[in-house]
DNA sequence: GACGCTTACGCCCTCTGCTGGAGCCTA
DNA sequence: ATAGGCTCCAGCAGAGGGCGTAAGCGTC
């Protein structure tokens, strides 16, 4: 058996190998006498040659095995590592020994060959060096997968290949199966030959038969202080010869005794330093004390180039990378993000692949991080948790409070200045429709309606247009008159050609405008009209024109009279539209310091913009218009 | 056992961009 | 009076930065 194990040490040797170069490439691991098969990508390199089984590198420089992948410089090599199942009862085995195992392996491989040629490794950046497990992808059968998707991803052989689409993640794949498999040991344990996804929480590992079997075991020996470390079951080498020592429970292997026995400590519940806080039990002193830390605020670990301090030396280590030494060492194989953490660059990946792992058991949203679906959460509970502590105005993301407050009760708001005209907005996002509405390049140019003007821009084009509102640019072709408004036109021309359109009903009589005609029938045929009058503030006495009112009253005493302006004329207005809006009854609206005007109808101060006593009177048209434009 | 380092998960924050309704202005 | 255009503004989600904490493992 001493001779056994020693070819197998050979045999495998360059497998662990493999896995001290860095797990980052898939470690593999031997169970129970099965060799898992662990697959990573890496750049074809020397170091990628070191990957090779022995025997498996030797089959490929000989030709004995066709290679699909190709050896030019900058691709990189999916290796497979086949679960091989060579058990020791195996007749050949017994037999054979290391010459049978050669013999197994070449058969494996030859038949296995085919399976590779439906995988083509997609291009990738250097990045794959810094971290291959977390950033590389494999374009499997026109589809692309993430690592993470292909981590238990059955290879199948092509005719096995047609079932795929229907079952990718099937575990429950033949032993002929290839796994892929991303160093994942921690969470996939092998058990004479099946292989098993471990259970992520406690909890689960608890419901799971097979980890209880496990746990069962590993407590008996433990209880027993029987660990089997020296057995063949659980006693390997590795490349030097040293003899590693494989924890019964997992895949794990250690050089170190003392290492083991801790690490198999992790496979019990037995947590027996306690924080005195808040009762919160770990495995470690080490922890506790962390623990207690956070409880105590103790941070013994300062960074040298700033004022932060932390409680562990991990988090000084992170810290000095965001914020100092910029280090990013995780990075993205499909972009040029890179980050620090490497979960960062996981949940970046979901920004490429799509995924969306965090469903709202609500509605159909769902989103790529456990925040983004806490704060979507908040709009179906309607809540807005932040409140403007100005104005009381309640918000559903903090963002959009501080936005208020910087905008609303802020001072020097920041503006953001249109480029190309005298506009500023408030956001961004608006100065980038004002760009595209106003400014964006117009194909078919606007044509000005008054003159021959053409514009591509729809802002130059208001603004041209703006130059055209207060010219008098209706001319009348009889007369010097103009006027900037076409129906005035339309009513001057009347004077030209006689056209007396508007008749009274009750005397026949005529007239051009509507608007004198409606005076006139009040005057003559509607007894409950009452005409505005003047009061002569003086003495009382009215009068139906202002201006009479203002002669009378020079003589009448000394005061002045003050003609309405125009801001009290406006006042009037607005005063008649809020009463308007106020009350529907007759209203008065008084100038109390100069004039006042007696109380009429609601409904004839509303259609009246001005008021004749007398379709005599000389008014011209432009009086009129003049008022009716006020 | 202590220590240092790494990994993993989670939380919170900021910045950003898109969307649609409200209000105002203008034709 | 009305319709359409524009700006303002809040709602909402995407992406990423930074830190807190627990846990695992190698080394001394």
């Amino acid at each position: 058996m001493d001779l056994l194990e020693a070819e197998l040490s050979e045999l495998f040797a360059p497998i662990k190998g493999a896995e001290n170069i860095g797990n980052k490439a898939g470690g593999s691991r031997e169970e129970n006498g099965v060799s898992q098969g662990n697959v990573g990508s890496c750049h074809y390199s020397d170091q990628a040659e070191n990957l090779y089984p022995l025997s498996f590198g030797r089959m490929l420089e000989e030709g004995e095995v066709p290679c699909p992948l190709s050896s030019r410089e900058g691709e990189k090599r999916l290796i497979l590592l086949k679960t091989v199942q060579l058990k020791m009862e195996e007749e050949g085995f017994q037999q054979g020994g290391p010459t049978y195992l050669q013999d197994r392996l070449q058969a494996v491989l030859s038949q296995e060959a085919s399976v590779l040629q439906p995988l083509e490794v997609a291009p990738q950046s250097n990045s794959i060096q810094g971290n291959p497990e977390e950033d590389s992808a494999v374009s499997f059968l026109e589809s692309v997968y993430t690592v993470h998707e292909m981590e238990m991803m059955p290879v199948n052989s092509p005719k096995e290949a047609q079932g795929l689409e229907e079952d990718k993640r099937s575990t429950e794949k033949t032993p002929e199966v290839l796994w892929i498999k991303i160093n994942r040991s921690k969470d996939i344990v092998a058990d004479d030959g099946k292989v098993q996804q471990l259970p992520a929480t406690e909890e689960e590992r608890i419901n799971n038969p097979f980890a209880v079997q496990a746990a069962k075991l590993l407590g008996a020996r433990i209880k027993a202080g029987s660990l089997l470390l020296h057995t063949p079951e659980n006693k390997d080498r590795d490349d030097e010869g040293n003899v590693l020592l494989r924890c019964d429970s997992c895949t794990f292997t250690s050089c170190s005794v003392s290492s083991l026995n801790r690490h198999v400590k992790k496979h019990s519940d037995e947590k027996p330093h306690m924080c005195h806080i808040c009762l919160k039990a770990f495995r470690t002193v080490s922890l506790l004390r962390n623990h207690v830390n956070t409880h105590t605020g103790t941070k013994p670990y300062k960074c040298s180039e700033c004022d932060m301090a932390f409680v562990t030396s991990g988090e000084l280590s992170r810290h000095r990378r965001y914020k100092h030494t910029l280090e990013k060492p995780f990075k993205c194989s499909f972009c040029n993000y890179c980050s620090v953490e490497a979960s960062k660059l996981k949940r970046h990946i979901r920004s490429h692949t799509g995924e969306r792992p965090y469903s709202c058991t609500l509605c159909a949203y769902a989103s790529r991080d456990t925040y983004k679906l806490k704060r979507h959460m908040v709009t179906h509970s309607g809540e807005k948790p932040f409140e403007c502590a100005i104005c009381k105005a309640r918000f559903t993301q903090a963002g959009t409070l501080k936005f208020h407050i910087l905008h609303k009760h802020g001072e020097n708001v920041p503006k953001h200045q249109c480029p190309r005209c005298n506009t500023s907005v408030a956001r961004k996002g608006d100065l980038s429709i004002h760009l595209r509405n106003l400014h964006s390049y117009i194909e078919v140019p606007l044509k000005c309606n008054y003159c021959d003007g053409t514009f591509h821009e729809r802002y130059a084009f208001r603004q041209h247009k703006k130059m055209h509102r207060n010219e008098k640019r209706f001319k009348c072709d009889q007369c010097n008159y103009a006027c900037k408004q076409e129906r005035h036109m339309v009513m001057h021309k009347r004077t030209h050609t006689g056209e007396k359109p508007f008749v009274c009903t009750a005397c026949s009589k005529c007239f051009r405008q509507k608007q004198l005609l409606t005076v006139h029938f009040k005057k003559y045929h509607d007894s409950t009209f009452k005409p505005r009058v003047y009061d002569c503030p003086k003495c009382g006495k009215g009068y139906s024109r202002w201006n009479n009112m203002r002669k009378h009253a020079e003589n009448c005493g000394k005061a002045r009279v003050a003609r309405p302006s125009k801001e009290s004329k406006r006042q009037q207005k607005d005063c008649k539209r809020a009463s308007h809006d106020a009350k529907p009854e007759a209203v008065t609206c008084v100038n109390s310091q100069h004039y006042t005007m007696y109380s009429i109808p609601v409904a004839t101060w509303e259609k009246e913009e001005v008021l004749l006593e007398d379709e005599e009177s000389r008014v011209t048209c432009e009086m009129i218009f003049n008022l009716m434009d006020k």
